[in-house]
DNA sequence: CATGAATGAGACTTCATTCAT
DNA sequence: CATGAATGAAGTCTCATTCAT
């Protein structure tokens, strides 16, 4: 008890450090990555960023992949469930306007994340991390949307992917321009969704094949 | 005259042999930068793949950055006049249609070549080269098809990364899945373009906001 | 100034610590350079005379010219401000006699490095370097001097030049030969610039031209 | 002797070809040396500079070395012979005026030799070869010269060095600067061999020690 | 003889990772 | 916990030399 009642503080007071020092390292890494890439980001460029030793680096990561994908899991969770919440919010309305409006936004505000996931390289699968984020709110969000007769001509995994792109170029595009602003760029996406292409430009005919 | 019969010959055969190696180091490369990705292909594993010792690399690339740009250049410029040939074939009909079918039916055959652009990683610039060889076939399209009112409340530029984006998925579907053929994926990404999504289902509601 | 007196000692322990290590690879370096001549030293083979390993080298020296640079700078340097001290220990006689003697006494413990210098080769700039810091040297020492008439009669940077180059070859002499020492040399040197050579032996007349 | 008067035409023809060739290629190597130094100096820009495959090199010499030093051997060989020759025409005079008066004239056509002598670094006898060409002249003169008493305080072989260090700065002193001219150069040398300099200028003293 | 494509040893340099302090 | 000097594997690139044509 008395130990306890000791010890407890300290150690809060050692956690809330680590807890610390360990977000000072993923945020630097973060900045460090978007800047230079995964390859040509160095530990010795983090911790200076972090304003630490080398060594301290591999106190709280085992290696530098330990690091980058750290802060992709966290930096994505972290979005994903900004956007559940959104989406929570306007209760009931699962539809995929709000879904697509709340990535958006909060993608906007994350546009370094991306950057980094995109940037990567290397194996395959850490480009897609970023396209993973995307679709598993995406495929969440068909999964909750009331049947729809006329869904059931598309392959919904496709489907997915097909949005899923269209959204990532969306983001990417803002990686060079700062315009539209995530509600316009909701508002083009879903246009060209629900209307489509027109029928001519598409076939070239007028009527359908 | 006489120097002259003498001497072709040897040229030729000698620029031949230049042409052969240079072709076999650049499939090589092309094999190993689709396998590891820019940073974590060796010149040594090329060289080793095209059976040749490391220092004949350098005979025909200045460094390993010129063998990528090269592999990509020749692979895509080869791909972009394909599409086009194609499309000039079906004479007039330089519709949204043509030009997709034909993307898909060429990449379909170059996967291996957007594996290789897609996992450069690095300066930003190289992962969009995949995306630059489908934006340049589609913006083409897209201009020389007539003017369509209700085009017109698309942002153009915008536009074709939306549809840049979802050809890209259907390629990268193509990395882990076989299926649908290109034909198959053309038809479900035509029908989205045209149909577009249930109102519904975009919005949740019957009316539009 | 707790933390100070805690923090100092182990900086200054660490500062201590990295000023060894360069002075060995500095120290290895000089004996490699002379040894095998700027091109012909390796890396490798210094740090291995130094007992470390190769990337150590790259924590204390951007590269191998910025290590020969330093090799040469630093023991000019000192050898440099050894003779000057010399001079001005025999005070006001800052006579030729003077110099030269500090030149060769301080030089010949010092033949390693002016093996390093003329052995570089390559840009011609340092084969000279060894030349350069005799010439300043001697410049000075003819510059404070009284004006003399006789004097005149010479160009005076090419005088330099002369004296430099016996000066060269008084030490590439030790080289390969012990004797004599630096005194001894001085003395032929200072005989040869003060007397001459007889008239006859240079024009072959009793009378001159 | 039928076979001879046939053959021999043949057999000449190809030995003045193969001696033209051999000519060609060290005369591009001279310059490629002259301009680069030994090291960086490579095959290829020396065949290139000839107009020659870089195969053909080896038909003619070993390596790289056997070219170097050819190109020391053949070409001091030339000046040492010109200036004997120009000794031996001043009939009787084989004084160290005409010696040096010659091998200025000669060394001064000839400043490109002696760059690639002195820019070759590496194993030190190659720096020395440029000396080694004057002391032999020189030494050569002060053998066959009259016995001269004042000389018996010199150590003979010092003495050759020290002239021989003032030349070789005579001749570096055209690597830079055009004038004086190589008989002016002479005077300056003599001047100073014939009246040394004022003792109190190198004793400081009135009085001799 | 001449050619020049090919070879491969070897040099430099970087940087993730370790460990003694 | 923190530090940062030291490590050394791995990668890029050069170029003297060879050899089949």
């Amino acid at each position: 008890m008395n130990d306890d009642s000791l010890k407890q503080p300290e150690k809060r007071r050692g956690d809330r450090r680590r807890a610390r020092t360990r977000a000072e390292i993923l945020e630097a890494a973060r900045q460090v990555f978007a800047r230079r890439g995964y390859h040509d980001a160095s530990i010795a460029e983090i911790t200076e960023q972090a304003d630490l030793a080398v060594g301290t680096f591999y106190l709280y990561f085992r290696d530098k992949d330990e690091a980058f994908t750290t802060v992709l899991q966290e930096g994505f969770r972290e979005t994903i469930e900004q956007v559940k919440q959104a989406v929570a919010r306007e209760a009931g309305e699962r539809t995929l306007a709000v879904v697509i409006r709340a990535i958006f936004r909060y993608a906007y505000h994350q546009r370094d994340l991306f950057r980094v996931a995109l940037m990567a390289g290397g194996e395959f699968a850490r480009i897609t991390r970023a396209q993973d984020a995307i679709e598993e709110v995406l495929t969440t969000a068909l999964d909750e949307a009331p049947a729809q007769p006329e869904l059931a001509r598309y392959d919904q995994p496709l489907l997915v992917r097909f949005v899923t792109g269209m959204v990532l170029q969306g983001i990417i595009w803002w990686f060079e321009q700062e315009t539209p602003d995530p509600d316009g760029m909701t508002e083009q996406l879903l246009m060209l969704l629900h209307y489509g292409l027109p029928a001519q430009f598409i076939t070239g005919n007028t009527s359908e094949s």
